[in-house]
DNA sequence: AACTATTTATAAGA
DNA sequence: TTCTTATAAATAGTT
């Protein structure tokens, strides 16, 4: 169906493979649906991704009603020997049919971990790893927003304060200059302006946080924090 | 498809729905496997006919690796249903299953933790590869928030050192007085103009934060942290 | 089950 | 992603 033949094998191209799954994921989902409807039939359809994300149709969207149906099939088929109808028998299929649900759910959620990733084929490692660099992007982008708005409320304070810092030293300045007038002398020293300009100079830390760090969280207390804000401030101001 | 359109409804009559069904059927088995193959994903498809007859297909003909694998992906929404559809059955049984349950979170659990990863193929491997990044994104995501009520720290401390700045101001302003007073020329002292300096010279803490730990969450009361914001920023420089 | 007239699905290209 | 279009496929009705 479409402009040339198609060759049951795996697509290489990424993006016509993609593209392709989009599509004929859509055409498997309807056709279910569609055999559902029409001939009254109970449908369960899973599809994962080659990037593992989940796809799934399920008749009346029941869908663990039809799996535990086809698992009371699956286990029957398996059990082709007689049970002795609903007797103690019943419980100890049960029992072994959870037993070994339950080590094959081990099972998968130890890879899911990391563990025991010798039987995982090269398919499936690729596709991790094409999950996990999705997620790292998304969280690098709402890392970067966040980050920048905390810049821009940094910004905004560090302008209230040295507005502040410059009204204060304009005050000590008015206030020498009325101290002149009155005594002259001690005033003209050269120092005494420069006393006052302390206010706005900061010394600019030196910080060794830069780049290259991957651990999730500070591990620094939040109540203890040394909230000198101007050296902190001052780190940003070349960023922009 | 066909030699007329299909309307989107049960067909009632028998034959034409058992004939339709087997047709269909057939064709939607065989998409199944082709975007299957063609798209490298993992498809579990389960059809029941109205008679109550099962046919399926599975990639790889492995049927309950996809459907663990779907229920790893649904957990959240079974513990909802699971409690409503087997009420009435053995309560044995039924413990059987919450055991079962009980153990696949905490083996869930131990892979998220990073245990015993030890029996992973490679396509395990690189599924568990994602998922950690997905939790390495959220992580980032928490150490953002934390970041935020950090810098609300900062605000309440710029406040202080506002106070600090008035009562220097003060301090000048009294300093001045007093030597009004006494005549002297005590500003040419090099001391004076350290002795206001104090407000703004904070020690530069050394923080650990930058780069190479890979804990989680830090284990440190909110209470307790070292709130000093500057090196903890400057982490971030190297980011943008 | 086979056979077609048609409808659908979809590969390519934009 | 979405739309368009040429073609391949699927399939409804028929034999």
């Amino acid at each position: 169906m479409g402009r040339g033949r198609v060759q049951l094998k795996r697509i290489e191209n990424n993006i016509n493979r993609q593209v392709t799954f989009s599509k004929r994921r859509a055409g498997l989902l309807k056709k279910a649906n569609e055999i559902s409807v029409l001939c009254d039939a109970e449908v369960a359809l899973i599809v994962f991704s080659h990037k593992g994300k989940l796809f799934e149709y399920a008749t009346d969207s029941c869908m663990e009603k039809i799996l535990e149906r086809h698992e009371r099939y699956a286990y029957a088929e398996r059990q082709l020997v007689a049970n002795d109808s609903e007797t103690q028998g019943n419980w100890t299929i049960e029992y072994s049919r959870l037993k070994a649900k339950i080590e094959l759910l081990q099972t998968n959620h130890r890879h899911y971990m990391g563990e025991d990733l010798g039987s995982m084929s090269l398919k499936e490692l690729q596709s991790l790893e094409q999950q996990l660099d999705t997620a790292l992007k998304t969280i690098r982008t709402r890392r970067n927003q966040l980050m920048y708005e905390s810049i821009s409320e940094l910004q905004k304070k560090e302008k209230v304060i040295q507005e502040q810092n410059n009204m204060l030293a304009k005050k000590i300045k008015d206030k020498e200059k009325a101290n002149t007038v009155q005594q002259a002398e001690p005033w003209d020293q050269p120092n005494y302006r420069v006393d006052a300009s302390f206010l706005i100079q900061q010394p600019l830390p030196t910080l060794n946080m830069g780049g290259n760090h991957r651990e999730e969280a500070p591990e620094v207390g939040r109540n203890e924090l040394d909230l000198s804000l101007e050296p902190f401030y001052s780190c940003y101001l070349g960023c922009f």
